[in-house]
DNA sequence: GCAACCGTACTATTGCTATAATACAGTTAT
DNA sequence: ATAACTGTATTATAGCAATAGTACGGTTGC
């Protein structure tokens, strides 16, 4: 069963779409296996403090999108293919990247600066383990 | 005057915050100095096609924030010492940084395939000017 | 069968963002 | 001084995210 314990809902966008977006990059990082279940709204509800229609919205849409399948009475199951995965995992790589690249270019960073930057605040990371 | 031509109201995030992000990046990015005049906020927003009390609300957290001086009459002009473009700077690139690099963590990703990421969406970039 | 789960649906309310339309006072250039 | 700008302030409205509470029907295990 997924975990979502270590989710942070400290953006200022929708919380349903960082649900979205954590299921996502749970699948792209294998957090998570097609076929396994996902926690039942009310479950999550609680455990996230956040209201069962925030929950509802988020799978809805998970759903739309066919990464889970829903059945009143049981559950909701995660499906995807290793296709999909991957798919999912380039587009998501390109759209943090061009992002946050388009932010360092605005500040005037060069390729180098920026490497070190990253391998600079990797590292550092790694120190609060 | 700063020019805002370039910036892009595409976020989900509130136009104010993404105005002022703006502003702190043409600081620390060299694109205004300090000193220099805003445009005043009735021609910024029929450039941008943002409301008046919209663009009120983003140029008045600056004014909190330190970063501009605001006179009726005269207009309203960016101030900022070195320190504190420099202090910016860190701040932003660190955040943006943090932020980036936790994303690629979650997918899995070593720092080796975070560099090699970060340079052919670089080079990719470069090729659309 | 029946209790305890599950997904689904609906209405109402709150808070914040953004818009709209004015109004008033200070500054500047002519 | 006066017209054309500036910042500042106010009230009202609309839309969306999130909350709150309730209800109905399907599935599962005892």
């Amino acid at each position: 069963m997924l975990d979502f314990t270590d989710l942070k809902l400290t953006d200022r966008s929708p919380i349903y779409l960082q649900l979205v977006r954590y299921v996502k990059t749970a699948i792209v990082g294998g957090a998570v296996k097609s076929g396994e279940e996902m926690p039942s709204r009310r479950l999550l509800s609680s455990l996230l403090r956040v209201n069962p229609n925030t929950i509802q919205k988020a799978y809805r849409m998970m759903e739309e999108e066919g990464f889970i399948v829903s059945h009143a009475g049981s559950g909701s199951i995660v499906t995807f293919t290793d296709e999909t995965a991957a798919e999912l995992r380039r587009q998501l790589l390109l759209e943090d990247t061009r992002e946050y690249l388009a932010s360092l270019k605005a500040m005037g960073l060069t390729l180098g600066q920026a490497e070190d930057l990253l391998r600079e605040v990797w590292s550092e990371e790694k120190e609060e383990l």
